[in-house]
DNA sequence: GTCTATATCTAGATAGAC
DNA sequence: GTCTATCTAGATATAGAC
């Protein structure tokens, strides 16, 4: 097989297992048995288990990054933050391996703690930034300190919703009226400080949406 | 030593290196040596690891369920919802190592993800029936389907802003700034349904405890 | 109750043949 | 590139003397 198939195969093993078991529950043993090849091929390809989670890593970054790149130009419309939050929470779900260990992974690899750090903080400028283009097009009523604190709340959400979720129902966000559900409460958080009539009418967007699901 | 210090000693050495290190990281051999007993004496008290961490964990529960019992007779005032969470967020960051790795540990011990799973099913009533009695009050204005979500948004932050908080500063809500921050954060998710004049008020008051502590 | 010594197991990782 | 065989380290846990 050629080098980068089998590279990729390895790639795409562990991600699986991963997800389904937790990072701390796969060994190098079992994602070479999962793929098919022996354990000394695997570290032919890879230096070490950790070099597998950061390369995994990478590749959430550059699907993930350029979804929190468009918010700087304010996203008013209702439709759109929902958009936004429904493609995030999709791919923050096809590496969700990621956030269930996220404490120990960082503590463990410094790499993916600077580049994990960087990521937050980007997403939380993105945040911040929505709420600051809803506040300057006059739709969000809410003074500064609560705009930062409502900014640390969303970060959170976004940070733990699917682990969270994973608590009580297996495979978490997969079910994807969970997906929605999680979503509905981020935007609910941001709701209460819009004046009317937008206040309204987001709500019943928001709603809209949630009946259609379940 | 009697029997029952050496155990006692072998929970409080065993609690604060979970919390400074991380459970994952914490061996059995770690303990013995941190607690000046040797590994053999540490297996004569307990059968296992996890043993040790149930144990703990029953410790948490007995401090921790008192503060979520009282929710019932509703609580209304500002002032007594601030110290009720503050203490909770007190004695959840005793046992932080207990929601730092929640998954892995519910996911390895059957016991604890029984006991987990109640434990958050009661602190979301315990958050509910809150809610419900400010809006017996008439102090919120809020519907059905919104009052369910905002109870989850509340059990979300209170189950884990203790390790968001960890991933940017070291010793996370130790820091007793940080800790107020976060209950302030979790007050102001509230807030914006208030009425009038409640909602200045209590926003009033969280902005006055913001301010004293930093 | 406590110790020393050790068994057992499993993880990540390497060596060297093919 | 891939395999088999193996090393090494470190973890949980036990045995048996004191």
């Amino acid at each position: 097989m050629a080098r980068r198939d089998t590279r990729e195969l390895i790639l795409s093993t562990s991600l699986q297992l991963f997800n389904g078991y937790g990072e701390p529950n796969v060994t190098t043993n079992h994602i070479a048995d999962e793929a098919d090849i022996s354990p000394g091929n695997l570290y032919y390809h890879f230096r070490s288990k950790d070099d597998i989670v950061i390369e995994l890593f990478k590749r959430f970054l550059s699907r993930f990054q350029p979804l929190i790149g468009i918010a700087e130009d304010s996203l008013t419309q209702a439709e759109d933050l929902w958009f936004q939050l429904h493609l995030s929470f999709e791919v923050k779900g096809e590496f969700r391996f990621l956030y269930r260990n996220l404490s120990d992974l960082t503590g463990r690899i410094p790499d993916l703690d600077r580049a994990m750090r960087g990521l937050l903080a980007r997403e939380r400028l993105s945040a911040w930034n929505s709420l600051n283009g809803l506040e300057l097009a006059g739709v969000l009523q809410i003074d500064e300190v609560q705009k930062e604190m409502l900014a640390d709340s969303i970060l959170l959400a976004l940070t733990y919703w699917i682990p969270f979720s994973e608590l009580f129902e297996p495979g978490g966000l997969d079910n994807s009226d969970a997906q929605t559900r999680a979503i509905a409460r981020v935007l609910f958080s941001v709701t209460p400080h819009f004046r009317e009539p937008e206040r309204s009418q987001f709500n019943a967007i928001a709603t809209q949406y949630l009946s259609n699901s379940s």
